[in-house]
DNA sequence: GTTCCGCATGAATCGATAG
DNA sequence: ACTATCGATTCATGCGGAA
């Protein structure tokens, strides 16, 4: 059995033990609303388990990237967590070549969100700092995409408390020149406000990894995407599930998912884990 | 007058009003330390003055860093601040292509730091959030190059002390793994430490622009890294000089600077504001 | 002297309108 | 169709005056 393809279907969860480009062929086209996914990370080491070589990591990862877009509905959007390594002293640039790649394929590159990770053990090097960030880059068919901004808002500075008790002179012109019949609309706009959209800086602390698996990212993490870019019962794949993080959050969201994972362990403690959040009894 | 170029000698500051490429020709080999730089951004704006466009914005600016490879010292740092413009709701590729054609040139793309801007300029929009953040991108000419660490050590926070005080032994062996080389046999040291090594993520707000002039970037951005690449005596050039803020920074802290700038009323804030931090008279 | 509060000001981006 | 201009939207910061 070991090594062999598999599969767990229960509830709004798929789950596949299988190489994701296999799975992701007999998919139909624009039926993923969202794709958020971690990649294995390219390793120097060849031999390493599901390392791929910084020199060919892009080669690898474009026929991914290629069935992804298929698969896609055009509102959907594509979120991938990524980070080049340091080889040889030197930034690796295959993050920059898939970018532009990518955008060969079709896809559009809407926007690059940082990951700021905040508490990172403390390290030394003689010629660099400690890497507190990652890239999540958001890549769309199209323009226009769905996208609930309301969802992820934050608490506002504290400017906003003075803000309430007084609209200044200068808010109220700039509210009279633009409405000019019927201004009270714009008022109500900032009046209840305690809230202020986020920027594309995310801060979030990695969480410890205590449960045996060696930590992904945090759970807020995909948890944002999911509910900025999918609606419930919207379908979240992750090609690269791992221990399944993104499967958990989406369906703790009431959303449907997919995962893929090629290891055998990581399939069975991701199917572990989205069996804790799924009503449903899972077969494995 | 008008348009020709000059220049001011005075001190430890050579300022040059002049297009860049031209004055960068007539330097010497391996006499920088550091270049740090801001240069305009990509503008879609053909007529705009200064405004390059992101079509010709690699090819506009590749001769210039040509000629920093030049003139920079073999154990001297490039700092480019940077950060691509959005064009019909996609980010530009200029700066991927940049970085890729750099490293044709020789460069070493060693780092990218993100400077978070705390304060980023307000907005909404139904597909994207406000842009909180610009990079720093790091080209060197070796892999060995100078650098001072303890000269930005930040104060570390109390949880960092708790946090390490905590340490399961687990969490030692995984840190050695990825620090490398026994960082949890000297926990010891750490500990008795008050202050901490920074991470490639700077915090820091813009300046706000009350009093007539406003910088483009916080004093603290350049003082960082004047303070991290340079000793002093050191020479600091910076080509798109603007305001100058990275000479007064450099000057405040007894570095050479070298500055050029192409703008006429940008020069002559320049030599006012470097007049203000040099002891000698400037003679415009 | 502190603290509080009003205020202008951004390395922005989108959609509509006009040429 | 393609490009230039304009108005609307939004919020953290430091200064300066008021309490």
């Amino acid at each position: 059995m070991s090594g062999q393809p598999g599969y767990v279907i229960a509830g709004d969860a798929q789950l596949y033990l299988d190489d994701c480009l296999h799975i992701l062929r007999s998919m139909d086209d624009d039926s993923v609303d969202l794709v958020f996914t971690s990649p294995p990370y390219a390793d120097q080491r060849k031999s390493t388990y599901g390392g791929i070589h910084p020199d060919e990591y892009v080669e690898w990862f474009l026929p991914i990237t290629e069935q992804l877009f298929r698969v896609l509905k055009p509102t959907g959007t594509f979120c991938l967590n990524i980070k080049e390594k340091v080889v040889n002293g030197e930034r690796s640039t295959y993050v920059l070549e898939l970018i532009l790649e990518m955008r060969r394929q079709g896809w559009r590159w809407t926007e690059e969100f940082i990951w700021h990770k905040k508490n990172c053990y403390p390290g030394k090097w003689p010629n660099r700092f400690r890497d507190a960030w990652e890239r999540i880059l958001q890549f769309n068919k199209q323009k226009k995409f769905k996208m609930n901004q309301e969802e992820v808002m934050v608490p506002m500075g504290d400017w906003a408390k003075s803000r309430l008790r007084k609209l200044s002179d200068n808010d109220r012109r700039r509210m009279d020149s633009s409405v000019g019949s019927g201004f009270g609309k714009n008022i109500a706009n900032w009046l209840e406000r305690d809230k202020a959209y986020p920027t594309n800086v995310l801060h979030l602390a990695t969480e410890c990894a205590n449960k045996g698996h060696s930590a992904a990212f945090p759970r807020d993490l995909p948890d944002w995407f999911v509910r900025l870019f999918t609606d419930e019962g919207d379908l979240v794949l992750d090609p690269f599930a791992g221990s399944g993080t993104t499967l958990e959050v989406a369906l703790s969201r009431n959303r449907r998912v997919i995962g893929i994972e090629i290891n055998e362990d990581y399939f069975h403690l991701m199917a572990q884990n989205v069996r804790s959040v799924t009503a449903e009894t899972v077969l494995l």
